[in-house]
DNA sequence: CTGCTTCTTTTGAATCAGTCAAGGAAAGCG
DNA sequence: CGCTTTCCTTGACTGATTCAAAAGAAGCAG
């Protein structure tokens, strides 16, 4: 539905030549799959993608997806304890808020800005390139009813 | 083995006494391993415990780790691409620092301490926890070393 | 210190995310 | 339209981690 109207912005074909890489409909609807998916790991992304091209086989979802993260097109995080998740919001560097239960995550804005997370005390030696900040805590739906019984043993996310 | 002069702080049999877990050898070992190897991944904890018990499955070190992890005895991170890893935990909220070419792994303070990096923006609802600080650049060796041939696989994030 | 109960460890197989490799298909170019 | 290069499909494979059943130790009572 809602097929391209202006097309700009954030078109998925769009975006892929302009890095120069080819135009394939896998890609695309692997960027548009993890577009309508916020923070979906790579299986969501396949289920999504399958959607519209049934026979899309899994290797080309991990490849597409490593390619867009090269270039830059998406971005890749992976909380402890969770498998690899793709966002396509990026080039501001914001942060995430993981529930410890259910593992939803969400997008924060770096409020404070850009000085006190980005220099550590000491930097050994190092540099440093980016700041990731992940906030772990539980989410409204859970802090709300599971909060008695939060405390064990759930590495279940999602 | 420099046994028990005073036999307190942190000696491994003690602090599982007071965790009210019970001590075996396995688990004395796993603890002195995360702490000889800060960082360890689990199989370097494996490959260390094995060095005074031959005999340990990987599956006893796996299970204590999980149970020492639990309880709180070790810190269990994994920045993303990286295995599990482990380290002794200190109770400060210290934070990390990555390379991103050779995957060492150091502590840092969190200078600024406490506020800053506790208060994302609009908390979207959630119970904040804690919060994860991950600094991704290159360490001391790599910058120089492989200041000209790194950038096979990661442009510079924000 | 002897036996019992419960918690741990061993053993060995299984799962799961992700990767490798070779051949067939399609994008982009002229 | 046909070629070249890049991409996708297929199917097997790896490596980290987990499951499950049975044997083994820790801690406690007697």
């Amino acid at each position: 539905m809602n097929e391209t109207k202006h097309g700009h912005e954030e078109d998925p074909a769009t975006a892929l030549r302009q890095t120069s890489l080819r135009v394939t409909k896998q890609r695309v609807a692997v960027l548009e799959a993890v577009r309508v998916h916020p923070h979906a790991d790579t299986e969501t992304v396949i289920r999504s993608v399958r959607e519209t091209l049934p026979a899309v086989s899994h290797q080309a979802v991990y490849d597409s997806l490593h390619t867009l993260t090269e270039v830059g097109l998406v971005r890749c995080i992976q909380p402890s304890g969770s498998v690899a998740r793709y966002e396509r919001r990026i080039g501001d560097n914001h942060h995430h808020l993981v529930c410890r239960s259910c593992g939803l995550i969400v997008d924060v804005d770096c409020t404070v800005g850009q000085a006190p997370c980005l220099t550590p005390s000491h930097d050994a030696g190092f540099v440093i390139e980016q700041a990731e900040v992940t906030f772990w805590g539980l989410c409204p739906d859970c802090a709300v009813s599971g909060a008695a019984m939060v405390g064990d043993d759930h590495r279940s996310a999602v």
